[in-house]
DNA sequence: TTAAGTGTTGCTCT
DNA sequence: AAGAGCAACACTTA
């Protein structure tokens, strides 16, 4: 069986795009998707040279003004795009890089020459052939910016490695575990420890390891954390597999993911049963009572 | 109609 | 001082 011969609808909000009303789907940027996106713009942008940088909303720029980062652009050519965890990095052929996250519902689009930019587009760069690439953001909760090298970015920004990089391996999660009495899942979606999950996929990562998301870092065993480090990996890889963050928006996502089900009122894709939710500081956790036991802390 | 809900980051508070 | 809680944001649903 294929891994993504299932059609189910991934993560994604509905907004409505303007005073048409038009619907448009967008999925929810964490590692996967914002992977997605690197793709679109590496085959899309490479090599192109910027004509014009706009920002007709310059509060999503990170410390610098529309006037300066247009005038840093202008001219610059895409050499190539990079990622780490939720973060896009545009580099240039002279080296810096446009670094941009997209907050809680934001995508890149790119437009042939005379298309208009979408609804919500926040900053968008012009190619000499007409193309664009449109930052597009509805909730205006994201950033765009201009750094020396993704590098620096990363290390001024105090995230941790990628979620996906060989240095996360069984000894990283289990060090990081060790030492924490925070809930499990909190430490799956701090960005200073592992860059790239967020709310949905460590629901996903802890509804297919069998752990419930307020178990206590510290009180998982070794078998437990190999387990989760191996469920993390492939969770993540499968959903950039099955297309996550694509234009068309919904990822494919295989036979028994949480994840469509993440709503009120479903039931568990693997026994059956209904679906919880817990709430942590205005964030919801969606997974099975049954499948993922509670614990109490140990220590 | 009003209020709550959707997720991420960064700030405040303890 | 680690960890919890909330504001910002635009829009939908109850």
């Amino acid at each position: 069986m294929k891994a993504c011969d299932r059609a189910e609808t991934g993560a994604l909000i509905q907004v409505n795009a303007g005073a048409g009303g038009r619907k448009i789907e967008i999925p929810m940027p964490e590692l996967p998707d914002v992977e997605g996106f690197r793709q679109l713009v590496e085959a899309t942008c490479r090599g192109k040279t910027i004509a014009r940088a706009e920002a007709p909303d310059p509060g999503i720029l990170e410390g610098i003004t529309p006037v300066t980062i247009a005038r840093r652009l202008k001219g610059e050519r895409i050499a190539t795009a990079a990622r780490h965890g939720k973060h896009l990095f545009v580099t240039l052929t002279r080296g810096a890089v446009i670094t941009m996250h997209f907050g809680t519902n934001g995508s890149p689009r790119f437009l042939e020459p005379g298309a208009a930019d979408p609804p919500y587009t926040r900053f968008a760069l012009g190619f000499t052939g007409g193309e664009h690439l449109a930052y597009v953001n509805p909730r205006r909760i994201g950033r765009v910016g201009l750094a020396p090298s993704a590098d620096a970015y990363i290390a001024a920004a105090g995230l941790g490695p990628d979620a996906l990089a060989p240095q996360v391996g069984a000894a990283f999660l289990a060090q990081a575990a060790g030492r924490s009495k925070r809930a499990i899942k909190a430490l799956l979606m701090d960005q200073a420890i592992i860059a790239g999950i967020g709310n949905i996929y460590a629901d996903e990562i802890l509804f297919q390891a069998g752990i419930h998301p307020e178990t206590p870092a510290n009180a998982l065993s070794t078998g437990e954390i190999g387990g989760l480090l191996r469920t993390l990996r492939r969770v993540l890889e499968t959903a950039i597999a099955c297309g996550a963050g694509s234009e068309e928006g919904a990822a494919l996502l295989p036979k028994g993911f949480l994840l469509p089900e993440r709503h009120r009122g479903r039931r568990c894709p693997r026994c059956g049963g209904p679906i919880a939710t817990t709430k942590q500081s205005a964030r919801t956790s969606y997974f099975c009572p049954r499948c993922q036991k509670a614990r109490l802390p140990s220590d």
